[in-house]
DNA sequence: GTCTATATTCGGATAGAC
DNA sequence: GTCTATCCGAATATAGAC
């Protein structure tokens, strides 16, 4: 088996299991059983379980925030430098849900995956949270921007909740589902994303804005 | 030392060491050695690490339901068996955030400890997701009741974000801290209570957002 | 590059003295 | 009830053959 090939058939077969179970609990001999290669390859190509967690967070995480500040851009662009808070909250809530959702069990395993990881305390995931806080500070900066009127409490709460509600809806759809006797469907991407959104984007722009009427709200008073 | 001493002092530590790593990440050698008995005092007590993590979590959490249920019941009275749904979240809310934030080493260890454990996927902690979940449906059902008009689908979703909150501000408020430069004050039990509740209810009674069908949503408020 | 076999450490559990 | 000493299995890591 050539070389490339036994790296990514480890860091696909880790990053399956590390996806459902924490850390501690996945051991080299699972990701190996899984991946069809020895033990040895492990530490021959990472060097160690930690640092094979740390690269295949830092791969994840690269390519899903490059994903997100690519709509965010996008959303700059159409907005001419001042992107609403709507297609801000798109730009951060999109990416993951989309990954997590997909038919594509890979993608929907690197999104419960990254989540997980994010909230380990095992050393090779604290040294990457540096990582992880600048592409957070970017969307407090947008939405500071698209929202000068707002205290920078509220925006950075805002975010916080937009946050939460994105890591449980990824890590814990099992439980709404079995809670809702099945009647919230989790297969319908657009819709749990403009859920979380509109939640989102009501924490941010206020109380007021909370209570408009949906008339007023869907006619895009926030465009202007 | 009488035997309830080093019981409690095994629970306490155990819990205390929860409260910032998972499961597999604290030893039972971690615990005895922080609780100042011995080795042995785990299996004798408890049986095994299994059962401690357990009883633990048991323990903890018939406290804090208990807690919550009670808040549920005082709103209950005070509305002629209609609670509102600004109480119903008061008392979902509320409790595991004072323990939380409580000044009370103990008390906000055991919050994040519970908040940790509810998510792990060790056998021990499985066995007990049913308890958890029969109090959640209490907290549905009040829902339901305090919001007959609404959709059911949109009452479960509500319910979800609300635990995501609580979740979140829980486990990971030193993030928020950073991210805010330390704006955000975490020591305002009060104040993030009301932020958490505020986003729920709005969530819950909806301006309307979440409900939209999406063909009228997506005509103001979806990104280019 | 890959694999077998093994070294070494560590963690949970237990036996038996006190 | 408590503690010391120890067993046993498991897990990471490595040495060395192919």
């Amino acid at each position: 088996m050539a070389s490339d090939q036994t790296k990514t058939a480890i860091l696909t077969a880790a990053e399956a299991l590390w996806a459902d179970r924490s850390f501690g609990e996945v051991t080299m001999r699972d990701i190996v059983a899984a991946a069809g290669v020895n033990l040895a390859a492990v530490n021959y190509h990472f060097g160690s379980k930690d640092e094979l967690l740390a690269e295949l967070f830092v791969s994840r995480t690269t390519v899903l925030n490059r994903e997100r500040f690519a709509e965010l851009k996008a959303a700059e662009l159409a907005g001419n430098g001042r992107p609403s808070v709507d297609a801000i909250l798109h730009a951060l809530v999109g990416p993951p849900l989309r990954w997590c959702l997909s038919p594509d069990q890979q993608r929907s395993a690197a999104a419960r995956f990254m989540t997980r990881a994010s909230v380990e305390t095992v050393p090779p995931i604290k040294k990457i949270v540096d990582r992880e806080f600048r592409h957070l500070q970017r969307f407090a900066n947008a939405l500071r921007q698209a929202l000068p009127h707002r205290d920078e409490v509220d925006i950075y709460w805002g975010l916080h909740f937009a946050l939460a509600m994105i890591r449980q809806t990824v890590t814990d759809s099992e439980r709404l589902k079995k809670l809702s006797g099945g009647l919230c469907d989790l297969n319908n991407t657009d819709d749990i994303i403009e859920r979380i959104v509109a939640v989102a984007r009501d924490a941010l722009e206020g109380d007021g804005a909370a209570r408009t009427p949906v008339a007023i709200r869907a006619s895009g008073t926030r465009k202007a």
